[in-house]
DNA sequence: CTTTCAGCCTGGGCGC
DNA sequence: TGCGCCCAGGCTGAAA
């Protein structure tokens, strides 16, 4: 699913879920998945569940020893946390967590781990997520700056932008620049700003660049207030589902009006991406 | 350095 | 009902 702040949001709701479980065994029911030393796991407890560019990472420890679990969920991966009551575990569909989509079935079940009190699931239709193992936190962080930290300013992003080649839309892309960034966020950011996805990275004025920095941070933001973008018509009782697509002023709207001067948006592909845009406000 | 393309996977939706 | 085709929020690696 998921860019920056689906991922945020599936960080914040596992993160008092786990907190402080102790985890007893791993099952891995793909073997894509396979590779890592998961028993080493065993015994150890969960202190946090944070996010890091768009990966969920789980920190366990046991005594003075760390392993950091790193979660990519990619397409469609999913990471539920399914209690257990008087022996029994709940039913995962009615599991507080992050929907999209495709409902959650057993045939998409990748991995269990067993946790005092329940379990934690990963399901992954696509099979495209990725989960690994690290001993320190170096393993895990991502290249790039992270949009909602404090190493992310007018300044740095100028510097990173300064003398880039490629479009700005596909610039925006790249994990080993401003980590986070994914499809949809990139044409509602880049809409935000009126600047148009085939502009050069690097032809970008200071004007506009201030506004690239402002308006990254502010739809970020915003999106995480939302609890993210989710294609789905469900809406769950604890509010948790993400809500922003009902936000969104251009990403999967081609042909319809756009919000400002009410022309038709259009849809082009760059980098086998399509990118939403309106062809008379940016430019 | 850049861009393009295939590939990794599954399944929904569409036109015929 | 079925088939073929296109689509999908991510990312890597090879090739040009």
């Amino acid at each position: 699913m998921p860019e920056l702040p689906e991922v945020e949001t599936v960080a914040r709701q596992l993160d008092p879920q786990l907190r402080g479980r102790r985890l007893s065994s791993i099952e891995i029911l793909d073997a894509k998945l396979a590779g890592p030393d998961w028993d080493s796991l065993r015994g150890f407890s969960i202190q946090r569940t944070f996010r890091g560019g768009k990966q969920v990472v789980l920190e366990f420890s046991r005594g003075k020893l760390s392993r950091f679990l790193s979660v990519h969920l990619r397409m469609t991966g999913r990471l539920i946390w399914v209690p257990e009551l008087k022996g029994r575990l709940a039913d995962p569909q009615a599991c507080d967590h992050y929907q999209y989509k495709v409902p959650i079935s057993d045939k998409s079940l990748r991995a269990r781990f067993r946790l005092s009190g329940g379990e934690l699931r990963f399901y992954d239709q696509r099979r495209f997520g990725v989960l690994a193992l690290h001993s320190d936190p170096a393993g895990f962080a991502s290249a790039g700056v992270e949009p909602l930290g404090p190493d992310f300013s007018p300044a740095s992003l100028a510097g990173m932008l300064a003398g880039a080649r490629g479009e700005i839309k596909p610039w925006l892309l790249r994990q080993d620049r401003i980590a986070g960034i994914g499809n949809i966020y990139a044409s509602e950011i880049l809409f935000a700003c009126a600047v148009h996805p085939r502009r050069s990275a690097g032809s970008l004025s200071p004007a506009e660049q201030k506004d690239l920095h402002r308006h990254t941070v502010r739809i970020l933001k915003l999106a995480i207030k939302h609890c993210g973008t989710t294609f789905s018509d469900f809406q769950d009782s604890t509010g948790s589902t993400g809500s922003f697509q009902q936000y969104l002023k251009v990403y999967g709207r081609e042909g319809q009006a756009c919000p400002v001067c009410a022309r038709p948006l259009e849809r082009i592909v760059q980098q086998q991406r399509s990118s939403f845009y309106c062809p008379d406000c940016q430019h």
